[in-house]
DNA sequence: TCTTGAGCTTCCAGTGACTGGAAGGCACAT
DNA sequence: ATGTGCCTTCCAGTCACTGGAAGCTCAAGA
């Protein structure tokens, strides 16, 4: 397969593809022309990395649970670590966000958002530190 | 104030404030020695950019919104249209976390974490296309 | 056979918002 | 004179791509 057809199938940008060759993450053969030859399990490894990075493990998570993908003798104790830590990751930021949202949603509606200059937004922003 | 204090009592690192000095946000004075020389004004700004940054505002927005707060003639419906659009984008991001996490979060349970290599996780994310 | 167009290659630069570090100047106390 | 801490600039790195330029290869049509 050329890089256009696994791009396709993977649905892993072919742009996308060159950078984790680059980073190490396939390593596709090459034609006698150039071109990048990949094999079934390349475009496995593709799906893998497209899924994972959808579910929002780095790049270096998703070069450990390839890793653990492809030993044998992984314990699966070892991903449920990793993905418990990302899970963490995960709400931590859910729950800054959902303080942000808190915060500017009191804000917004406390704003009248006619034509007059008066603004809460702008007073709650110029009034507090950090 | 010598940039050390300004960060001290705007609670902006001095690194991002001389970053924000080249990207325009600010413009402190100059000492004879070459040091910046920043004023009562220029801490307040920085405090605003340090509460807007903390509530998600990217930099352009940061600037948008400083535009409106030093300009007496804005409407206040200004600032709310730039505060309506962000909460939106952090409601889509907390989606999108939401529904990551609710996906990681069931692979997690289903998998037993133990000292054996069968995995709900891995085979998820080896199964499935993008 | 020639040409055209799509698809492939590499390499460089830019994104956002900083952050780290090197190399050196300045201020003040000892 | 020296040490310490603050200040300066400039360059590079972060993360995960993404865009674009310049040029090569391949298959199909006139």
């Amino acid at each position: 397969m050329n890089i256009g057809e696994v791009s396709e199938r993977s649905g892993v940008p072919a742009k996308t593809i060159r950078y984790y060759e680059d980073i190490g993450l396939v390593r596709p053969l090459r034609n006698d022309n150039g071109y990048r030859a990949f094999r079934e399990p390349d475009l496995h490894k593709l799906r893998f990395l497209g899924r994972a990075r959808s579910l929002g493990f780095s790049i270096e998570n998703c070069r450990t649970l390839m890793a653990l993908y492809e030993d044998e003798t992984r314990e699966s104790a070892q991903v449920k670590e990793v993905a418990e830590q990302h899970l963490d990751e995960i709400d931590e930021k859910i729950a800054q966000l959902h303080a942000m949202r808190a915060t500017l949603a009191d804000l917004i509606s406390a704003c009248r958002g006619d034509d007059r200059p008066d603004c809460p937004i702008l007073r709650d922003l110029s009034s507090k530190s950090a």
